[in-house]
DNA sequence: CGTTATTATGACATCCACTTTCAACTGGAG
DNA sequence: CTCCAGTTGAAAGTGGATGTCATAATAACG
């Protein structure tokens, strides 16, 4: 799976042109081998602590450029940090955000998806794109 | 129900100690009588319009309290600017907003807040609160 | 292999939407 | 009317994102 994204993603440079570097090599390793859900910050802060060169302006455009290349998306949160998160193929998911220890879980639910369909539909409306996030306490925070 | 507002507006206030000044009026009249999700500059200019004394620091401000207070509620739809939306007594709703016009319509469906709260439940998770945006295009752009 | 035309990088500057600061200015309780 | 806590507006400060530009690196070509 790594290995399928970073096809994608070489992929993606040679048909735009793009020159393969060690800096986009070392921030797609460490995107891939991250938690999901990082800010570029905190991926720029991961990524210095081996490779003390890389600015914070290459991990940002980078990170852009994973989203051209649709093996990363970005999401905002309201912590007002962009976050970057891994995507798979059409694959699509829901968000439950921890509002107290900042952990985020996925889901996916059929049934909500056709619900908001039919939401549209009854409007006029033409879905691109949703988002849905439920906040709250997760589990170990309840305790 | 612009009175129900002020006079919750005016109760907080005084429970709060607060004062009430020429300014604080001219923002709350202004923003009951506005469309639904106004951002803070939208308002302000439509506010300096008519009081060009007062200034874009007090909107926000101001704005901060409405949402203290109950009768406004901060949104982020992704255009880099934060909305204050008119909240009735624990209503709730959910958004459609359009890609092309930005124009934002409301919905509410039982079934589906009814849906989050079983997904959230069957994690150990416990909402407090949720947003639920469909992007798309509304029915006047779809023509 | 060198050369060369691009593209990439990183330090720094800038932008932008707030957010805070602070001196001058009220409301309104007493 | 006085006085003080709360307000205001102009301006400065923030923090994250984005743009700039001289220098460096890539890869195609000779």
């Amino acid at each position: 799976m790594k290995r399928a994204k970073k096809k994608v993603f070489t992929d993606f440079m040679s048909q735009r042109g793009l020159k393969s570097t060690k800096q986009r090599d070392v921030i797609l390793d460490s995107f891939l081998s991250s938690d999901r859900h990082l800010s570029i910050e905190e991926l720029y802060l991961k990524i210095r602590a081996k490779h003390p060169n890389i600015g914070y302006a290459t991990v940002y455009r980078t990170l852009k450029l994973f989203a051209e290349a649709g093996i990363a998306r970005e999401m905002q949160f309201g912590d007002g940090q962009t976050r970057y998160e891994h995507v798979g193929e059409g694959e699509h998911h829901d968000h439950l955000v921890c509002t107290r220890c900042g952990s985020i879980e996925e889901f996916e639910n059929e049934t909500i998806e056709k619900l908001q369909t039919e939401v549209a539909a009854s409007r006029g409306f033409l879905i691109e794109r949703h988002r849905l996030e439920l906040y709250g306490l997760c589990g170990n925070c309840r305790k």
